[in-house]
DNA sequence: ACAGCCATGTAACTTGTTACATGATTTT
DNA sequence: AAAATCATGTAACAAGTTACATGGCTGT
């Protein structure tokens, strides 16, 4: 949240509002999904931390509103957020995890968490194959569903690979 | 980090110390990757939650220990865990926030930021693939580094498509 | 004598997240 | 008159993370 935040700002000035506004439009959330506490929450405490700055502006006939924009810090922090080249590599290990917990402790079977995992990945897969479909194919947005696509056939096949294993393992 | 430990007591009970052994085994983390508080803090959190309980033990010759074990609502939540087929779906959408960032404010250029994460992926393929060699084949780890691989692979692909992209559209 | 392992923790800070509160204006 | 939109925030808790503190035992 907080580097999103700051990305965005990174492009323009903007108030609260409207960065709700556009993230909720840029993530695709349902309108729920996302409380408009949490990005005043976070716009005050970039504040205090001194990497973005307020000027409050006047409207007529309609609230005020704070516009915030980077500081010099700001720009710094953008900068390495940039050319921080991690890539969050978490969920293979998450549900191998689960997996080994599941047998180990047998509160639920392993082959068949494998296969309602698949199911899940599956109806990701054709979800976000159906939006790429509803995309221009030369916006932005089709290539990041591209990425997903081809991401979640990863995960499957692996899936599928484990799959096999376990039921080989069963059978000896 | 919650979830890892109670996942690792619904193997059966243990203290802390032998807790992040484990961890540091079981996620190959460099020594002091992992601090040996928040393994502590974690557990005494999980204890004032009441999903887990502890028994002190005395040791001839050695400190005592503090063995802790899941309590029934523990398990439950554990079981709650096991169920949750969500999986985390974050790096693309992250990366390509970075690169819109990157493109509209000139703070970096997209084409090379998507080059020196293309070269990064590629380190840590090698790493996993080299990783994967080490290990007998049969083993849980094994397939672990096989899910990393093929994901990597994927992530790759992404970004070799994006970047032709990001060039075919400069040279308009 | 000193390093290193065994073993535990606390204080303090940051970030994510939710529930709740406020109030004006515009549309139905 | 009610509902939606514009606009902002606070209080409070959960979770991740680090720096620091403590002390005994074991091997060289």
């Amino acid at each position: 949240m907080r580097d999103v935040i700051l990305s965005l700002l990174a492009k323009e000035p903007a108030h609260g509002y409207e960065l709700r506004q556009r993230l909720v439009r840029a993530l695709g959330l349902a309108g729920g999904a996302l409380n408009p506490g949490q990005v005043y929450v976070t716009l005050s405490r970039l504040e205090r931390a001194g990497l973005v700055e307020a000027r409050e502006i006047a409207q007529p006939s309609h609230p005020d509103k704070k516009v915030y924009e980077l500081t010099a810090a700001g720009r710094e922090r953008v900068m390495g957020w940039l050319t921080d080249l991690t890539w969050s590599k978490v969920a293979p290990l998450e549900f191998h995890l689960k997996l080994v917990a599941a047998a180990t402790t047998r509160l639920a079977d392993p082959v068949a968490l494998v296969d309602s995992q698949r199911l899940e990945l599956l109806r990701q897969l054709r979800r976000v194959q159906a939006l790429a479909l509803e995309e221009p194919p030369d916006a932005d947005g089709a290539l990041l569903l591209e990425g997903a696509s081809l991401r979640l056939q990863a995960d499957i096949r692996w899936l599928e690979v484990y799959q096999q294993r376990l039921v080989e393992r069963e059978s000896r």
